[in-house]
DNA sequence: GTCTATATGTGGATAGAC
DNA sequence: GTCTATCCACATATAGAC
């Protein structure tokens, strides 16, 4: 039996040094698709910044979409971080600072927001495990909401309208720029008013 | 000179003729865009729904573009056509009338808002002829809302963030549903209260 | 004049040599 | 584990048949 493992547990360092490529292949990812684009990632060129050919990069992930897919897991893992400890002070200034915070991190990356917010590349579904992050962050802003009393599924359903919009529109007409972020205080400010105005909404039953 | 020009004046039949080529071929195309989606258009598949093979369809578009183009502009000029004679009762009314248009426009065919709205065919850019159109209907929204009154810059931006907010969050959490089409109202009236909250904003000079 | 046949370049992806 | 060679699908361009 001597002999017959010539590795007795070199597995994880193998592991190790795999996960290594692995994060040094989505870090040129990043690079490319924040120069040229959402859409622009080709295999070719991926391969070359980490010095390998195309083929190479399939013993890493199992296709192109798989590479997404990762690149869509790290997005969503950076999103709940920065959306995570934001100190309570009172009701207004938990949300406008998670609406601050939100909006800082899906203007600075659009290729980012590209991938995590539209679903822009065809045939892409980001997987449930990647998903579940995503889901995760939603979460998080449905519980700070209702920390501040708002249990209502149509105002959670504003609240998310609103903060899209801003970013979209930012994203869309104005990167780069403060034209929409100048105005986060203010459609806080607005929500909050609206929601205090509104009846709390039965929790359940019809009219 | 006689007959030196065989056809004295077929040239708009022919034109016609041709005409009606270029717009069965972009029926077609909205036709796989709405079924398979904005990025799979294939020129294979396109020739292949107008009876012809690929390259012919060269002799009507100068280039793929050339049909997201044409068929921007279509989408653009449908949406200007939407926007078009909103009776204005009071105030409000034509607001509230102007976002359901809207919010129907760009919902009930989510391709041509990708096409339209989002930036996603990578290297594609509208012509200028083609954006002019799209840029009619934001004139007409910002007149729409000079005549009630508004016409403070950030208001204007706030408006057209919250309507693209709302179209957006249906677009992408529940197509095809009504989740997000029934907050238009509330929407709309948040917002004309934050504007009446706030002054009318100098129109020029700082502070 | 209109379309087909054909060719080129660039993608993603796979098989097999080393 | 990385390479070369290759395949297939695609957009695109040109030559020539009808």
């Amino acid at each position: 039996m001597l002999g017959d493992r010539p590795n007795p547990a070199p597995t994880d360092r193998r592991a190790a040094r795999r996960e290594a490529t692995k994060a040094e292949i989505l870090d040129a990812a990043w690079s490319i698709v924040r120069e040229n684009g959402l859409g622009a990632l080709a295999l070719r060129d991926l391969a070359a910044r980490v010095g390998m050919r195309a083929p190479s990069l399939y013993q890493y992930f199992a296709s192109k979409y798989a590479i997404y897919d990762a690149m869509f897991a790290q997005g969503a893992r950076a999103g709940l971080e920065a959306m995570r400890e934001i100190p309570i002070d009172d009701p207004g200034a938990a949300l406008r600072e998670g609406a601050h915070r939100f909006f800082e991190f899906a203007t600075s990356d659009p290729a980012r927001a590209q991938l995590l917010f539209q679903r822009t590349i065809p045939g892409f579904v980001p997987s449930p495990e990647a998903y579940a992050t995503a889901v995760e962050t939603l979460e998080l802003t449905r519980a700070r909401l209702a920390a501040v009393g708002i249990t209502d599924p149509d105002a959670t359903d504003l609240w998310t309208a609103l903060v899209s919009g801003l970013v979209n529109q930012q994203l869309a007409n104005d990167p780069g720029g403060t034209r929409w972020a100048r105005l986060i205080d203010r459609t806080v400010t607005m929500y909050l008013a609206d929601v205090a105005s509104l009846p709390p909404a039965p929790t359940k039953g019809k009219k």
